[in-house]
DNA sequence: ACACCATTCGCAACATCGTTGCAAATAATT
DNA sequence: AATTATTTGCAACGATGTTGCGAATGGTGT
């Protein structure tokens, strides 16, 4: 009953989340952002073809993220390996208007990408001339779990 | 005169660098070097397509890139739009060692991608646990020249 | 200058990734 | 429940990156 409960917790969220952004509600859609709520860590195209099942399409894939993308639900961090991945954006996020102000992190050893929400983006002074619009730290290195 | 000794004095210079990367000699090597030297911005595979001419394979221009990234020749730079870019490491950077501590910069209004060595990167604090082993700093906004 | 060996190049074929047009299916609206 | 708007899946395509292999080229010793 109690199980039932937070399963209907989490479905009313995800439908809420996409009916505050103006997505209309589908099968896919919520099975995207479900993958997202339950991974904390940030996921690539590939990442959610996999984890979704065979299920859905390539395209709807890359047109959900693109939907996601778009209406301030999710945020992209780019790898040096050529693969963006993307993140759940936190509340205060809404269309085009992202506040993506932390730092991300790739743990080499197991791949995993998460968003650091705790650490600030550092103030860079630029040479004159230069104007500075927006500020992407990525960090690699060994994270928690894998430090064991 | 002073001309032809200055286009010597390039060639002699790129064809040092090669062989002091224990790389030998070629004409599509000798071109993408030299076209790095000339551009002082970074350069994606199909900008170095592009600007080649049509005399070079694909295929070389991969593993040139490939080759001159072994030997520390140059480093590639993560964006945003999923295209890697390439730019000339400094002379102490040798065989898988890179002493990439500099700012990236990506003009959103002209496209060109340059380092600012000039910029170092600001010390990043992580969360406990966490190890850093590389730090990569993007910056994205208006170059010096498009802010006239 | 020549011959030999190692490396590199260009071609073809292939795999992956991402995009677009369009008809069928599904969601929102009345 | 019917109508309309949106989304989905399919097919086809373009761009990007990889691999194998014979031909061409660079490096080396004589």
């Amino acid at each position: 009953m109690e199980k039932k409960t937070d399963t209907a917790n989490i479905e009313t969220k995800i439908d809420l989340l996409l009916k505050k952004s103006n997505l209309s509600v589908t099968g896919g859609r919520r099975r995207i952002l479900e993958l997202f709520l339950q991974h904390d860590g940030a996921l690539s195209h590939g990442d959610i073809e996999k984890k979704a099942g065979e299920k859905f399409d390539r395209v709807t894939i890359y047109r959900t993220l693109q939907a996601f993308l778009e209406k301030g639900l999710i945020h992209s961090i780019p790898t040096s390996d050529n693969s963006i991945r993307y993140a759940l954006c936190k509340d205060d996020c809404s269309d085009g208007h992202h506040h993506d102000d932390h730092v991300h992190f790739i743990c080499t050893a197991c791949g995993t990408t998460v968003c650091l929400e705790e650490v600030t983006l550092p103030a860079i002074k630029l040479p004159r001339g230069y104007t500075t619009e927006q500020v992407e730290v990525l960090v690699s290195g060994v994270c928690k779990s894998c430090n064991h």
